[in-house]
DNA sequence: ATTATCATACCGACCGGTCGGTATGATTGT
DNA sequence: ACAATCATACCGACCGGTCGGTATGATAAT
């Protein structure tokens, strides 16, 4: 293997290492040693591709909200009716919770490291901005096509994203309980057609 | 001041100094030491009240979570209607966003921690079914009393839990952004009566 | 006098990060 | 083709400092 391929390779691992064990053991509770010893790399080499620990971190959570990003845009093209786009919005939410019994974890810790470090408030909060922006236009687009009532699209969109960081929460803290890609997904035509008696 | 009595005020206010730099800075970032200098006292006498750090931590933990049940219980004497006791739940996520910018990360920190360390584990998802259950028996009572539709009470807890978790943690990311008491308020609208068109 | 309440001094472990040095390709001059 | 030169990738010992926790003694209330 050309030199350069083992360096992206070793690169590649110590960041796979560093998701894993964030997420097991969290971020304090994981040191540069212990990912050195997961890889089977030393601390020098740690330093040579990363600046910081941190930089470890936010480089994985970039990773992470770009892949969520793709699946936005991915279900946005691949529904033309609103309704049933924002019923297969719910599908990320229970693929999120699919992919990762212990990767899921470092979604916390994402956000709770995203208030205290302004450089991963940054990266955090701008595209939670964005994925409103997109399911308040999503919304919009429905109400125009007159399928959604005419509610406030900014505020509807506040409602879906704490719907989906709820879930996940509950998810997260009660692995074993439920199937949560239909309690997300019925959960979505809850709010669609309204709790209350007719 | 008699002794006893002093020591309680010097628990006390270990206590409530340990809630403030906690949320403030996190729970690693905040060392016993910072805690003492805090208040006042030498590590002699934090050691003496409290027997670990995390045990400082629980002991804050239990008691944010019981006030969550006094107000709930408040709230399901106070209303006698089914559908206005859902709205003025939200009030609670209001007044919890309302007692503390800064006091309000503790929040995240309790959940984050609570993934990792069993005895947090238990203190917390404990209450959280509690949480559901009582959500759940309410719903029951407004399928009963014909002011609701008849909906799976179990998931529409979920739900109900899920937008308030997710309300707590979009105001804890977007401090400034927006007058959480009403956006919750309207959210719980939106849920009640849908937001698909008739 | 005895016990609860605190203060002081200290321990051992561990942390993130640095640094001098090496081993091994890649590049260039001839 | 081959050697000289340079750059990249990596090693592992080490540093200053911090941490949670402890051992022991002083003080003062009962």
């Amino acid at each position: 293997m050309k030199q350069q391929d083992r360096a992206t390779q070793t690169k590649e691992s110590i960041l796979e290492a560093a998701e894993y064990l964030f997420a097991v053991q969290g971020y304090e509770a994981t040191s540069v040693s212990m990912i050195c010893d997961a890889v089977g790399v030393s601390k020098g080499a740690f330093y040579h591709h990363y600046k910081t620990k941190q930089s470890v971190f936010l480089e994985l959570m970039q990773r992470w909200l770009k892949g969520l990003d793709e699946q936005l845009v991915l279900i946005s093209e691949s529904s033309n009716n609103v309704k049933d786009g924002l019923l297969s919005m719910g599908k990320i939410v229970g693929q999120v919770l699919d992919v990762g019994g212990p990767q899921l974890p470092i979604f916390l810790e994402f956000l709770s490291r995203a208030i205290r470090d302004p450089a991963i408030w940054d990266a955090t909060v701008e595209p939670f901005q964005r994925y409103r922006d997109f399911f308040a236009v999503l919304i919009q687009r429905g109400i125009d096509e007159e399928s959604l009532r005419e509610i406030a699209p900014h505020h509807a969109a506040r409602v879906i994203i704490a719907l989906a960081v709820g879930m996940l929460v509950q998810g997260l803290l009660d692995p074993g309980g439920e199937d949560w890609r239909d309690v997300t997904q019925e959960a979505l035509q809850l709010l669609l057609h309204g709790i209350v008696a007719r």
